[in-house]
DNA sequence: GTCTATAAATAGATAGAC
DNA sequence: GTCTATCTATTTATAGAC
């Protein structure tokens, strides 16, 4: 679990290391607050800085962010990658190990789909996230194949509903609906991925 | 499809008309920016009042919310019921349809469970508000039950990934994750609607 | 590489006039 | 029932000092 949870007290980086500072703690920040309640002012604030050294790194909040998804996206490419590997032989336990890989992780990291391929983002024309983020659909559409959807549009169409599922559950956890308190990232994974069996067995029908 | 998209001219309420004219332009304003992005401030700009004007008729942002999610809630229990009777005797089907019904229903106007069970919304314990929402998870919850899932702690698992896989398909079109242009609020529910059946399938099996 | 100071927007909210 | 005017807080971002 990335620390820097709620009351976390954050040291202030030493000097040369705020760039990395400032990615490290906006996971955290879009853990908490979001996307949209995402601030390079609050950012500052956190690492002790003036809401002016921020800008010394990144040209603005969108480059920033563009960052991180980029970085949230190899991330998550690495660690579904670990989770289709571990999970056994059997496609369907594969897929689904993967979309609970998804749950775990960004339940924690707070940045999935919906920064990775944020509309706020799309107008940077970002090379390296645009770079991510293909490699992470490549990763998926591989494993649909794999798992003996041969036909492209029939994997897209099993990710799709897989990773809607999965995001699903993120964000509603988020709100509380899951539980009467917000979910651990383990504990919400297990449920996603129950769920994820289901409904590949669905499919498989 | 709720008028009020992006461009859309909006008419100057009459005088006394305020307080609707408010509600209903709340649901344009939360499709367009979400929850997070909702500001009192822009909703009295696009009705060109004053920004003061809907503190004569909501205490605060959180009440004005609060009754849109209201309202909201009330809109789904009614939209999702009428699906349910429509879809024929199969329980599959019928919640499948219920499914589908939220995801148009939402698409068009913006505002579901993430409003409705909103975090933000619940210091407030509004008595309408727990209402609405308990009435629209009792028909949900009876609807699972007559699709033959007596065990209750069943059945909210059931209604659990229904509603985590529909939420889903709405958070991830709004970010063009779907398509490369958003889709329409039918062809979402088209899509969630199949997703769902082969969901329901799986957990039958 | 980081700071102070500052500007221009925007937000939530209130007091008091009409 | 709505307005103007105002206050406070916050955000994004820049200029220039250290």
């Amino acid at each position: 679990m990335a620390e820097a949870t709620v009351g976390a007290s954050i040291e202030r980086p030493a000097r040369g290391q705020l760039r990395s500072a400032l990615i490290a703690e906006s996971f955290a920040l879009l853990s908490e607050k979001g996307m949209a309640g995402f601030s390079v002012a609050e950012l500052a604030r956190r690492l002790k800085v003036s809401t002016a050294a921020p800008y010394r790194h990144f040209r603005n909040r969108e480059a920033l962010l563009a960052v991180v998804a980029t970085q949230a996206a190899d991330e998550l490419t690495r660690a579904m990658e670990t989770a289709a590997q571990t999970a056994g032989p059997e496609p369907i336990d594969r897929l689904a190990a993967t979309a609970g890989a998804y749950v775990r992780h960004v339940s924690d990291r707070g940045a999935g789909f919906d920064v990775i391929f944020a509309r706020e983002l799309r107008p940077l024309r970002d090379a390296d996230l645009a770079r991510a983020g293909r490699n992470l659909m490549t990763l998926l559409l591989d494993l649909a194949r794999s798992a003996g959807h041969a036909d492209p549009s029939r994997a897209l169409l099993l990710i799709e509903q897989l990773f809607c599922l999965a995001h699903g559950y993120i964000t509603l956890n988020a709100e509380d609906f899951l539980s009467r308190s917000r979910l651990s990232p383990e504990d919400v994974a297990t449920r996603a991925t129950r769920a994820a069996t289901a409904l590949l067995r669905g499919n498989a029908t």
